[in-house]
RNA sequence: GGAGGCGUAGCUCAGUUGGUUAGAGUAUCGGCUUGUCACGCCGAGGGUCGCGGGUUCGAGUCCCGUCGCUUCCGCCA
């Protein structure tokens, strides 16, 4: 386990200076230096490797700290001695009172720390035996599956346990850097009240109220607007968060942490003016932290203060998603309307039937080698699910190439290509169809082209906040629903619920995204009553389901409730950025499998007949 | 709910066209080794090839089903 990198924000006290107990330590293992030679010490911590070369053996003991070496020497310590610590297993915890060597001449180790010194034992104490490991701890090929089964020894390995401290470094970044803004943080019930709105929720039978249920809340949503009505002003909470939804590589299958603000008496740029302070200040505190060696280099971000704001309907357009990776810097243009007016029935029959076509530039393409062209059709319809290969022009030593040229115009041509930002020497591709289907392919398409032709930054992280969500959507039934929250302000207000055409309507309603991966949603809450009533109505909730199931809320906005608004930054994905992993159970101690099983814990599990009967409950036979 | 990938010794993997007793590295155990640092050398034990069924004279290998992990779609206000 190495030493940690020093971050100017991290507060706290360095590997080495813990306070110790001498009973069982006088010094950490990885803070002992040239120094320290000569000093008697007593230090603890695992068996982490054994040379054993007959009459003398090495150990690397390890801690918290870092390794240190260890010498066991048949003179001093016996033969029967020797024979102990040969016979014990690694990983096992030793206790040893030694005294610090500087190693001799050609024996220092420069890929260690500690490797100059190394500790003669004088004495030692086996504190706990190890039986013989599932899995060598130095073995980084072991399946996820098996390390999670033994977690507690997974955590051991260096670079789990580096990404752990960052995790709580990362969190005690945020609280000093929000009570530094003058916000306070308060704790939210855990049991609460199930809701109609949003992902299934986990649900606790009462045993006092037979038939009735608690929900694990999916968000502490309600109560903070309830904190703000109650007129506290600032409020954060690192707080827990449980849906029964399934999980992704970046989506924890029940519980996962939020870093949860509301503000008082604020519009939307105040709380992206915090936002891009706290969560841009612990990007900026952390963005090199290599604890794991994963990152090549520096890390360079957008600068706090610059993040851009791209309209929802415009990241749709541009990057065909509402969370744009910006390491691509590859837009996307609509040209429905030359092909509307070419000559290629295809794309013309697609447009007549309300389809659209789209055009994606890339400058420099024409070096690609004609197989490369042929990959990406062929992986498009593979992979992406594309009903063709994508279509495409070139611009090359002055003319037009590629099997669509015949279709279009010079004119026309050359008019795609101005829209989609190219000249000579570049490429543009199309994609022609239905939205939103269409955007899962130019999603996907718009970044490979910009990895294979060398146009993807990496080594940044590149923020933009997505705004002007739309309030509602069309469900798949036809009927009117929530798009995001429906908490949100709508943009216009009671007026727009009124006048407006639902799915025309935006919502004060935000996103936090960075390099593809959506890090936060928040908005302007709505904090009147008819606004309320309204919005939910148009939604399909009658004024009875609105006053029964958000009694909270619903009372509260009649006795005074200020404009607030704020969001809830996703702690396992920001400490997942900045650990340069791509999977959040990595950031996580105890992390649930795909299909929500604690592999160490056995968790879900049976429960007695005696519990069920206190809790009313019955099994259904499968 | 749907689609793909993976599953052989404690662990990581190899295993030819279906053909004798399923191999290697590592770990474990035993022996040797007083300066290594992923120490080294010699030897031993360790297998229901995820599970069930089928085809076949014969299945780790082919087919069907099933279970587990995982990636993606649906889902995630």
């Amino acid at each position: 386990m190495c030493a940690m990198t020093a971050t100017p924000a991290t507060p706290h006290a360095p590997a080495g200076s813990l306070p110790l107990n001498p009973t069982y330590r006088t010094h950490m293992c990885g803070a002992l230096r040239a120094a320290h030679d000569g000093h008697t010490v007593r230090v603890a911590g695992w068996a982490f490797r054994r040379r054993d070369h007959g009459g003398v053996v090495f150990i690397d003991l390890r801690d918290t700290t870092g390794v240190v070496q260890v010498v066991f020497k048949p003179d001093a310590l016996g033969a029967a001695a020797i024979e102990d610590i040969t016979h014990t297993g690694l990983e096992s915890v030793l206790m040893i009172d030694g005294v610090v060597r500087l190693r001799g001449e050609g024996l220092t180790n420069p890929k260690m720390a500690t490797g100059e010194i190394e500790i003669d034992v004088r004495a030692f104490e086996v504190l706990s035996r190890a039986d013989p490991l599932p899995y060598a701890l130095t073995d980084d090929s072991v399946p996820e599956e098996l390390r999670l089964s033994y977690r507690f020894l997974d955590l051991r390995s260096d670079d789990v346990a580096a990404t752990m401290m960052l995790r709580s470094d990362v969190i005690a970044s945020i609280r000093q850097r929000m009570w530094g803004l003058g916000f306070r943080e308060f704790q939210t019930p855990i049991l609460t009240a199930s809701s109609p709105e949003g992902a299934r929720d986990f649900l606790v039978p009462s045993r006092m109220h037979p038939g009735k249920f608690y929900a694990l809340p999916q968000a502490p949503q309600q109560f903070k607007q309830l904190l703000m009505i109650s007129g506290f002003d600032r409020y954060f909470q690192i707080a827990p968060c449980f849906r029964d939804e399934d999980a992704r590589a970046d989506r924890s299958p029940a519980d996962f942490y939020q870093f949860d603000l509301e503000m008082s008496f604020v519009e939307q740029k105040d709380v992206f003016a915090v936002a891009e302070q706290v969560v841009g200040g612990v990007f900026e505190d952390f963005k090199n932290w290599n604890g794991n060696g994963r990152k090549a280099g520096a890390m360079a971000m957008t600068p706090v203060g610059s993040w851009p704001h791209i309209a929802y309907d415009d990241a749709l357009l541009r990057y065909a998603s509402d969370k744009p990776d910006l390491r691509c810097p590859l837009e996307i243009v609509d040209v429905s309307d030359i092909w509307a007016a070419s000559e290629f029935k295809v794309f013309k029959d697609i447009v007549a039937q309300g389809g659209v076509v789209r055009a994606i530039g890339v400058k420099g393409a024409t070096t690609q080698p004609r197989s490369w062209f042929d990959t990406i059709g062929k992986w498009a319809q593979d992979e992406l699910g594309a009903p063709a290969a994508p279509g495409y022009i070139t611009w090359k030593e002055g003319a037009f190439g590629g099997p669509l040229t015949k279709f279009l115009s010079e004119e026309q041509i050359r008019a795609m290509f101005a829209k989609a930002g190219v000249g000579e020497g570049g490429v543009v591709f199309f994609v022609a169809g239905k939205e939103p289907g269409i955007y899962k392919i130019l999603k996907d398409l718009r970044l490979r082209l910009g990895r294979d032709c060398g146009h993807y930054e990496t080594s940044i992280y590149k923020f933009c906040w997505i705004v002007d969500f739309p309030m509602f959507e069309r469900a798949d039934d036809g009927s009117v629903d929530f798009s995001h929250n429906p908490f949100s302000m709508p943009q216009g207000g009671l007026h727009a619920l009124e006048t407006q055409d639902p799915l025309t309507i935006k919502a004060y309603q935000y996103d936090l995204v960075c390099n593809g991966y959506e890090l936060c949603s928040g908005a302007i809450r709505n904090h009147l009553p008819e606004v309320m009533l309204k919005a939910f109505r148009i939604a399909g909730y009658g004024e009875e389901t609105v006053k029964s199931k958000f009694r909270g809320l619903w009372e509260a906005f009649h006795y005074g409730a200020p404009p607030h608004g704020g969001m809830a930054p996703g702690v396992d994905r920001i400490v997942m950025l900045l650990a340069d992993s791509n999977m959040v159970r990595e950031v996580i101690a105890f992390p649930l499998t795909q299909r929500g099983e604690d592999l160490l814990m056995a968790a879900p599990s049976a429960v007695t007949e005696k519990q069920l009967k206190e809790l009313h409950i019955k099994v259904a036979a499968k």
